[in-house]
DNA sequence: ATAGTAAAATAAAACGTTTTAGCAAATTTA
DNA sequence: TAAATTTGCTAAAACGTTTTATTTTACTAT
């Protein structure tokens, strides 16, 4: 365990001032007019004995940590997997680091990991928020550390956000049934308060109304094993055998969804025509393939980094609250084809 | 941005030293024989103020952290998603955070990873190593800092590591096509060296031998485009007609070669069964379903953490090597059953 | 020569903890 | 009652940077 050795240390070596390098090594050798001669000697001598600051002796210095906090709903849904991917790319690349936690949409654990991304310093923040933490939000922003909310937002605060227009993919996937001679069309959703969960059921509702078709909703809880998911939504549809279509609210429903079609032995789509949220690669190799309203994962997570970033590097904390609409893909398959009369 | 309050505001409200208050926080209360009375007033306080003592200035002091450093191959990969999702629901637990990254099997991307967790003074590693790395681990090591492997190891270091029985459960996985009749059987994998690669290649290779069976071996390079992947699994296959079964050496290899597969307008199992390494949801539900070695991810999960917490809390840095080999299992599904003579 | 200015570098404070070493008062010992 | 010990607490150094304020040296103009 060798010491590592500090910027004291190698300025006793050069016989100069820790300030003169550290002058140097923030770019400041030209403001501070230090002489060429002597940047270029430090220089040689930091390379030389492989130097590298202490990152924490800088954080507690500066308050900048580089660090960026990431929270996802679960970081195993492959939704979420994706968009941490692509984030983490994008952060190293702009030299920040990712720190993250999957926070279940359990709002009592996500403050306690707040609390801790704040006690480690985080600069700012990327979230897909459980309901309850407006007022945390709030005080992060207040206290000068930007946050970004994606797939779900929360009302009534400050933090930018992206989302997806969920109301409006829904509405079309309906419509899409609809225009395939499916008349009974159940939405299998979760019992959630969550803005994007409540988008998609307005826009299931929406069609349904303009065809004047009825509704059949079944609302899941989130919190239980998938084998119960599954118990839920078999009873579901053999409670319901007039049902001839079925909209998963999410990629977990869905799957869950088509093991218990699975059990029931519904036939896809002649007994029971699919279309879920979010795409997987599942829904390509299912036979028949599965229709999925397909996020556009690439462009939330940049448009996310961006404003992120943005924040970070202006000065200038008065802007107003950011945020797109994103539209996602309806990819259609076989699963929600017209069956031949 | 009210400014956080610290230990010496603190000292100052009641009139004492940061030091007693310091001491208290680290219950060190009674060793340093502080009156109780005190202890009280103090935790009063700092309850009533919402204290919260500065994580960066600790950790600059102390030289720990609290942090873990996850390496994975690709957080996108549902295998590694998983283990990571368990990883830090047990770090968490144990008062660690976990920053995370994915080296993408780059060796110079890897070093310059590992040497941004240096930088920021990470306690600890548990990685997925891609080869080359050797010397920077055992540097890790040397300085001091535990680090543990997990899905593949690297020779010639003192790292811990866990892998699973890869060689055994590709034997397995031929013996059982074997036994159902089929004579012609590819391993379609990676063109790496990496050790678990190798071992299910030398499980495969070995239980071949013992039926005097041919190989046919196809190795696929890491980096391309799933669409490039599935291209050259596509090609081997209509090279090799005779093939009557096909194991795959990574669950993304077994979901490109059934995407492959289906582009072929191949039956399975009836023209060609099929196994591969990896449990995914899709395997579960796709038609037939696909037999697969599923790995123990919450053994590995729960064997890695514990390794890493044991070295972190022990000041004993004399301890060999620790490592573990778990035993994964053939869940035997439909697409490499008998087929009726 | 002398003041004034510019150039080049630095000392010291600050960030917020933990920890070592030690002091003063109270208590025990003999 | 004096010495020794225990009790209860604290001053100050240390961790490794950045930054402000300042000093020293060199040069220019009068």
């Amino acid at each position: 365990m060798k010491k590592k050795l500090s910027i004291v240390d190698l300025a006793k070596q050069l016989n100069i001032s820790p300030t003169t390098i550290s002058f140097i090594l923030n770019g400041k050798a030209q403001e501070k007019r230090i002489s060429s001669e002597l940047v270029e000697r430090v220089l040689k001598q930091i390379e030389e004995v492989g130097y590298k600051p202490n990152a924490l002796a800088q954080s507690l210095r500066t308050g900048k940590t580089m660090i960026i906090g990431l929270m996802v709903e679960n970081i195993a849904n492959p939704f979420f997997a994706n968009i941490a991917r692509l984030i983490e790319e994008k952060a190293y690349k702009n030299g920040y680091k990712i720190i993250y936690c999957s926070t279940d949409n359990d709002s009592a654990k996500t403050k306690d990991l707040l609390r801790i991304f704040q006690d480690r310093h985080v600069d700012g923040y990327i979230i897909s928020p459980p309901e309850g933490i407006e007022k945390e939000v709030d005080g992060l922003i207040d206290n000068g550390s930007p946050v970004v909310l994606f797939d779900r937002y929360l009302h009534d605060t400050k933090a930018d956000f992206i989302v997806v227009d969920n109301a409006g993919s829904t509405y079309e996937a309906v419509n899409h049934l609809v225009k395939n001679g499916y008349k009974n069309i159940a939405f299998i959703t979760l019992d959630s308060l969550q803005t994007q969960m409540q988008d998609r059921l307005k826009g299931y509702e929406k069609a349904l109304n303009e065809h004047a078709l009825s509704h059949h909703v079944k609302e899941i809880s989130y919190y239980q094993e998938e084998e119960n998911i599954i118990r839920h939504i078999v009873a579901f549809l053999e409670r319901k055998p007039e049902l001839d279509a079925v909209l998963f609210g999410t990629n977990y429903l869905g799957v869950s969804g088509l093991k218990a079609i699975k059990k029931l032995n519904k036939r896809v789509p002649e007994d029971l025509a699919v279309i879920s949220f979010d795409d997987h690669t599942l829904f390509e190799l299912h036979s028949p393939d599965i229709t999925a309203i397909s996020q556009p994962i690439e462009e939330i997570s940049e448009k996310l980094i961006t404003i992120l970033l943005g924040r970070l590097n202006k000065t200038s904390k008065a802007k107003k609250t950011q945020s797109a609409v994103l539209a996602p893909e309806l990819i259609v398959r076989g699963s929600s084809r017209k069956i031949k009369a």
